[in-house]
DNA sequence: CTGAAAGCGCTTACAG
DNA sequence: CTGAAAGCGCTTACAG
């Protein structure tokens, strides 16, 4: 391996001006930054980034927590992310959790290990020890999705969201609303959601029975098997169905499909998310878009300030929604 | 910030019985660890991973250069890793490239700053700049997706599935098959594939007018405006078009189901990649579907397997395909 | 404009 | 079973 040393005695200098023409800091002559550039031309040398980073205390690299790589909502955040990092000379670190609560945790660690200037997590859930792990960590911490309190959060308006959707089925006539949810653990999409479509419908003075209310687990096949639960076991016909992710609604749109049913005739479907697949299928499904790009960019800026200015930055930012109306309902 | 010498002076021990117990590694008196592991427990220590680095030169970081973050072959591929490199302690550092052919050697570089162990790239060309880059580096490189002579490749064989649909498409009575490719810089996608189409056409002795053949840039609307152009240009009636990746023929689909054409009954659309999308609309793609996990999976195999033995693993990968006949042919 | 020296937090022969 | 010491490759006051 060749190290500054070798530069330096290449170059006839001391390792001292070697590091300063690397980092382009202090005065140097030209004749010395040329004789140090020719060298490290000559031999190819890159400087040690784990030396420079004991030194320095810093590593220019974020550590990122996802719950799923291959999932539309994951992969728009982290291309924001990648975004407004590359351009600072930061790198990712990437870590995915596969919805295991647990691992959120660890990883959290892991990521303080491998000392990662900050680390952004999109959470799924809000529980106290995950909040505990985040209010000891050595370094800033920003979380996607969910809101936690005191400590910055990017979140999407996921009541006002649900709300509104479930205003608008409402709006166009339709009665009785089922809805796939997600445990409850998911204070954002389990709750929050949930909350909007109950609030609008108790608004209406509409009546929901047990059976409209499914849960799944953000598959595919777990709206389609929602769907199924509900159409089983609800005692008044169904005619319409919200689901809280549009991966859900995709199941459940493909159950109804598959049995015959007439979108948005019999049944309406929506979802929230507006994935790339929603807007193919036919009936479209109408929708609700997050800005999970913006949320990366944000989320982004965000830990960067932190790292600026090293004062707490405890906002949380909420993100605007916007209703994607198309031929499912 | 707590290090090594804080906890040898809290348990009463020297650091290099510190390190022992961290590490696991040598004999130790039962005294000593719990005394060591209580001072750990109390200081909340985890240990520097750049001074460790430093000392053993090993990251357990791994490089993944990916030319696009959201879509599904990239997403599937980096699933795949991680899988395994989790399972061996190992993490990843995501670049991405933008499909900026410039930008796969700078973060080659620039990974290598980092003192990743290897790089895994996900190659879009095979330029010789980009070979003598990877030969140059001082890690070891795994490519996927393109074949590079002499550095190990996960491949799939993009000739003979592109050949094996086009005859499929011969098959079932179609003569005036269009095709829409991408840049010839990228030899699997741009080259392997439209010589699989072009070769079969040859076989059966069909003929290819100049405007049955075009270029898009992987993205959907390219498809869309590929479909387009052949459309308005070809002089004999299309009655098939084949597009090298499934979102480019998501843009033919939506180009042809937007003009009135009827899909399959006035021209089949088929693609390559099996994309969540091509699955739900209707009619459903048919398509070919590669076992990107697995290549995912290979992948960090061979570069686990090369970073123990040192040893030059030089072998390519080829990894099958599935041909998924759906409704669209 | 330049260099000698200390130090970042670890690991690893070596000696006991 | 344990510790003193050297060294990994950098950066950064400090002195000149």
């Amino acid at each position: 391996m060749i190290t500054i040393n070798d530069i330096a005695k290449l170059a006839g200098v001391s390792r001292t001006t070697v590091s300063r023409v690397i980092n382009n800091s202090g005065y140097i002559s030209e004749k010395s930054r040329k004789r140090v550039m020719d060298a490290i031309a000559e031999t190819g040398f890159v400087p040690s980034q784990h030396a420079k980073s004991l030194r320095t205390k810093q590593t220019k690299i974020i550590g990122v927590i996802l719950p799923k790589i291959s999932t539309d909502t994951s992969s728009r955040t982290v291309d924001g992310m990648t975004e407004v990092f590359e351009a600072q000379g930061y790198q990712i670190l990437l870590t995915r959790t596969n919805l295991d609560r647990e691992k959120e945790i660890e990883h959290l660690r892991l990521l303080q290990n491998r000392q990662v200037d900050g680390i952004i997590l999109i959470a799924t859930n809000t529980s106290q020890e995950l909040v505990d792990e985040i209010k000891d960590s050595k370094v800033p911490v920003v979380v996607v999705g969910q809101e936690i309190h005191d400590v910055p959060s990017i979140i999407f308006d996921d009541y006002a969201a649900a709300r509104h959707m479930t205003q608008l089925m409402i709006e166009k006539g339709r009665r009785h609303i089922g809805y796939i949810g997600v445990d409850e653990e998911d204070r954002s999409v389990g709750v929050l959601r949930k909350q909007g479509y109950t609030d609008a419908m108790a608004a209406h003075g509409l009546h929901m029975e047990d059976a409209w209310i499914q849960k799944g687990d953000f598959s595919i096949d777990s709206g389609y098997a929602a769907m199924e639960r509900m159409m089983l076991a609800s005692y008044e016909r169904l005619d319409a169905v919200f689901a809280a992710t549009d991966r859900m609604g995709l199941g459940a749109w493909k159950y109804l499909k598959r049995h015959g049913f007439d979108i948005p005739g019999d049944i309406a479907v929506v979802g929230i998310g507006a994935s790339e697949t929603s807007h193919f299928i036919d009936p479209a499904l109408t929708t609700i878009e997050y800005a999970h790009a913006q949320a990366g960019r944000e989320s982004a800026l965000v830990m960067l300030q932190v790292l600026q200015d090293e004062k707490e930055f405890c906002d949380k930012k909420v993100l605007d929604f916007n209703l994607v109306e198309r031929d499912s309902l």
